[in-house]
RNA sequence: GCGGACGUGGCGAAACAGGUAGACGCAAGGGACUUAAAAUCCCUCGGUCGUAAGGCUGUGCGGGUUCGACCCCCGCCGUCCGCACCA
């Protein structure tokens, strides 16, 4: 019977089909059975799935089904983050509305979704623009403001002039906000924000827990999170400039062993000192809006030059009686951070010392590196900031540095001038935001009552349809009626907050919200998060490695702290997986063409030369890069998948790189994918017709072919298994490729009943091998196997132990650490019986060349090396 | 500047409790089957010397430890990523 081709995109619908009606991935909590939560950040609604998407969907499929074949109760559901900016655009460009807009991408979406075959269950899907969801997402609002987590202040935000709103820090990148790229300017508003420094510490703490964390991932919030510990110690001030002639001022420090090395203080520009001293000081006034004109972008910090301006007030030193030291406005000193001033200690701060160098002040050296001398230990144009033994400074002589923390630390709160104090980086997160398209926040302002907070009977507060983008800003702010409301407290009129949640707040809690999707009267039920949570396995992009993944830490506690959870880190494994990426390709005009545009032509038989599809012309290779639409360099999933179908583009997406790593397109790779899908359906096939029947007995002997085929199964059975435990895939499929070129040639081989037991056996393996990752074509094989069951409901089988194992091993030998030979030797042959065979092998006897043999290292199953 | 990761064939990569480097895939070359093509199957494929057997060499570069190093240590070079005046 001539095999037919395997009709992918065909046989995929008729097993998503089956798996739609038989409702197989829908998942309830059942206590009798180990549970686990396998989750991909749930994508924006963007309208169209693309390569990314796929890779990152497969991978948690992958797993996904690999957990449910081995038993586990898997929680594997999908969802959309679907407010935000670009929902808007699309308003002001088409004049559609924003949300039926981002409905109808969610619609389309899911149907991408769902003909990549990916074993989710939909019946918890939930977007963030349902009433549902964000009416849950305003209780949490009022439950963190009634815990003290949520304030409104006044302050300094990031202000994106191109989307018209503000920005988290977390926000801004290189002094430009990460959606828009504009340039971020400073306003003064009032704004909502979340206490996520209250936090800090446990944030911090709670990454030496996540085991399961990329390295990198815990060390970028490590740093974000920045804690730093020293002091804060006031001086006294005094000189004509002040009023009053008198003063102090508070500086902090993360070195306070130095205090003796202090040459001057510097304020920020921002300091109210220095805007104190501004009023009577034209100079200095000049000096502060030169600071203030200077950029926050990278670039122009990088250039900055340290500049200061001496204010004339002198600052008394808290130990060196009669020591008075110069306090300058410096254009470095950050207001936000600490007291938002320092004192300088040249000798042992590069900045300080740049800044002293410049303005002719001194440098005492307090800390002397163990090798050198305090007499001869000089600093000119590098300060040191290692460790060593104080010096120069009085009661602190000798001590190390540590010890002189402790020490002066002691004394400062003695003499109650100053204190132990822990700073953070971390700001508190702002999320107040000036747009339409976003979770209303519920609260309403009261001219009587001041802010007060909408009541829980009054959620959702629902975002209005009828808005006009015709204008620039926020529609809410302008709509003629939905901000106009009663003060629910003292019933006279008052008006809603306009502002919306940033994005970021509905994507903090969603993993939560999967457990219990269609709770009405609470945002999460705690027992079924108690049964799911934390998600096991998290996967996504390495983007989100400071935003997303702190604030749904934060939100997470916050929720536990409310009663909502029992938890304080909500996703116990994680996994950034690397891009898709593609070659690109541009004209001799340097103008970005597509992949379709081009094509390989004979060069004169000097290999082959990249051309135009148009005329002709040369074409320019250009370096992989990220998919994307301006580059031209986009393979849609959709097109693909109509052609080779789904199974092809999730094996080929998971196939040559490691899943961590980038993955680079190309059509000739996904044609090998393609070409693999079609082999295992003929290998199955020719299986199905030389193999067993279903219920065929084990043979009580094997030939040594089927034995044989059998250790090839049941070892690519293990390895597949080991490989997707540790999200090995790309190793997984290169076991299953290694598996079929040795199957195959058994089919060929002379046919016995154990043979015909051996074949059914590992045709049954393979299907369960390849299914994770082609899961339709899984599910074919195994019917074609006779089963009339799923295979996506069949466990997954242990691998025999005995079968992994040959009876004989190869083993390299060496002659003085060079390999000269191999040996084959039955696997529990002894140490001196290896050695025995070694020294006896031709080519070491020729390698040895008479010399006497001193030594010789056997490692059993593994080398012997003769030394001689 | 600070911190981190990574450098292996033409390409993507395997192998890392220190134990036969290059599994597997792509590309390339040769062959079989075809009237022909597609599809499929078989063979070769780090460099170099050799008809061959086999030898030498080889995991960014230079040292070191070891019977043995892609792996550990020291010093360089390069690429990528994150943070960035945080006192």
């Amino acid at each position: 019977m001539a095999a037919e081709r395997y009709n992918a995109p065909d046989r995929e619908r008729h097993w998503q089909q089956v798996w739609r009606v038989q409702e197989t991935f829908e998942t309830r909590r059942d206590p009798a059975k180990p549970k686990y939560y396998v989750l991909e950040m749930f994508p924006y609604p963007s309208g169209r799935v693309h390569m990314g998407h796929v890779r990152n969907y497969t991978m948690g499929d992958v797993v996904a089904r690999y957990k449910r074949a081995r038993g586990f109760n898997v929680l594997h559901p999908m969802g959309w983050d679907a407010f935000g900016l670009p929902a808007e655009n699309a308003s002001m460009e088409r004049g559609v509305s924003p949300k039926g807009w981002t409905y109808e991408n969610i619609a389309a979406m899911r149907a991408q979704l769902q003909g990549l075959g990916l074993s989710l269950d939909w019946s918890r899907e939930l977007a963030t623009c349902d009433e549902s969801y964000y009416k849950q997402q305003q209780k949490l609002f009022l439950d963190f403001y009634a815990k003290g987590l949520v304030y409104r202040k006044k302050s300094k935000v990031n202000w994106d002039p191109v989307d018209n709103t503000v920005l988290a820090n977390e926000q801004v990148i290189d002094g430009r906000g990460w959606r828009s790229g504009a340039l971020v300017e400073q306003r003064e508003l009032e704004q909502w924000f979340f206490r996520i420094t209250d936090y800090a510490e446990d944030l911090l703490a709670g990454l030496d827990t996540l085991d399961r964390w990329p390295d990198k991932v815990r060390l970028m919030q490590r740093n974000w999170i920045g804690k730093s510990e020293g002091a804060r110690l006031r001086f006294k001030l005094s000189g004509e400039p002040l009023p009053g002639g008198k003063g102090e001022l508070e500086v902090y420090t993360t070195r306070p062993d130095t205090i003796f090395g202090a040459s001057f203080l510097a304020i920020s520009p921002g300091h109210p000192l220095a805007l104190v001293l501004a009023k009577k000081n034209p100079a200095l006034k000049d000096f502060l809006a030169e600071c203030a004109r200077m950029g926050t972008s990278q670039e122009e910090i990088d250039k900055a030059e340290k500049k200061g301006f001496d204010t004339g007030v002198k600052a008394a030193h808290p130990f060196r009686t009669g020591a008075k030291l110069p306090v300058y406005v410096a254009n470095f000193v950050l207001m936000e951070y600490g007291a938002g001033a320092v004192f300088g200690c040249p000798a042992h701060d590069q900045r300080d010392l740049d800044f002293a160098n410049k303005y002719k002040l001194k440098v005492r050296p307090v800390v002397i590196p163990q090798d050198k001398d305090a007499t001869n230990f000089k600093i000119a144009n590098e300060s040191y900031t290692g460790d060593g033994r104080i010096a120069n400074s009085m009661f602190l002589d000798g001590m190390s540095v540590d010890a002189a923390k402790e020490e002066i630390i002691q004394r400062l709160e003695k003499k109650k001038i100053g204190k132990r104090e822990t700073n953070y980086r971390l700001r508190d997160w702002g999320v107040s935001r000036q747009r339409y398209w976003g979770a209303p926040i519920p609260m309403i302002r009261c001219p009587e009552c001041g802010v007060v907070p909408v009541p829980e009977a009054d959620l959702p507060v629902t975002l209005p349809d009828d808005v006009t983008f015709d204008a620039p800003g926020n529609p809410l702010d302008r709509h003629p009626a939905w901000k106009h409301v009663k003060c629910p407290s003292c019933q006279g009129a008052a008006q809603r907050e306009t502002d919306t949640c940033d994005t970021f707040v509905d994507s903090s809690w969603y993993f939560a919200r999967f457990c219990s999707p269609h709770e009405d009267d609470r945002p999460v039920d705690p027992e079924a998060c108690d049964y799911w949570l934390p998600v096991d396995q998290y996967i996504g992009g390495v983007e989100h490695a400071i935003l997303h993944l702190l604030y749904s830490r934060f939100f997470t506690r916050a929720m536990r702290d409310c009663g909502h959870l029992n938890l304080a880190e909500p996703f116990a494994g994680l996994f950034t997986q690397g891009m898709v990426i593609h070659e690109t390709y541009k004209d001799a005009g340097g103008k970005w063409l597509s992949p379709d545009d081009i094509r390989f032509a004979d060069n004169g038989g000097e290999g082959e030369r990249c051309v135009t599809t148009i005329d002709g012309a040369p074409v320019e290779i250009g370096a992989p890069e990220k998919m994307s639409k301006s580059k031209k360099n986009v393979v849609d999933p959709a097109v693909f998948q109509a052609h080779y179908g789904a199974d092809t583009a999730r094996w080929f997406v998971l196939s040559d790189s490691p899943p961590e790593r980038d993955l680079l397109w190309s059509d000739d790779g996904a044609q090998g994918a393609w070409r693999f899908i079609q082999r295992v359906w003929r290998i199955v096939e020719d299986a199905a017709e030389k193999g067993a029947q279903p219920d065929a007995k084990k043979p009580p002997e094997f030939s040594a072919d089927a034995m044989e085929l059998r250790r090839a199964a049941h070892r690519a059975l293990d390895k597949v298994a080991k490989s997707i435990e540790g999200l090995g895939f790309n190793r997984a499929i290169a076991a299953s490729y290694e598996f079929a070129n040795a199957f195959a040639p058994a089919l060929q081989k002379s046919n016995d009943d154990s043979m015909k037991f051996a074949i059914r056996e590992a045709a049954e393996i393979f299907s369960h091998i390849v299914n994770p990752f082609m899961p339709h074509l899984g599910e074919e094989c195994w019917l074609r196997l006779g089963h009339n069951t799923l295979l996506a409901n069949a466990p997954w089988p242990d691998a025999d132990p005995a079968l992994l194992v040959d009876d004989t091993v190869t083993i390299a030998v060496q002659v003085n650490g060079k390999r000269r030979d191999e040996l084959v030797i039955a696997r529990g042959a002894s140490r001196e019986d290896t050695e025995a065979a070694a020294l006896k092998l031709d080519s070491v006897i020729r390698a040895i060349e008479g010399r006497p043999v001193k030594k010789v290292i056997v490692v059993p199953q593994r080398i012997v090396n003769v030394v001689a």
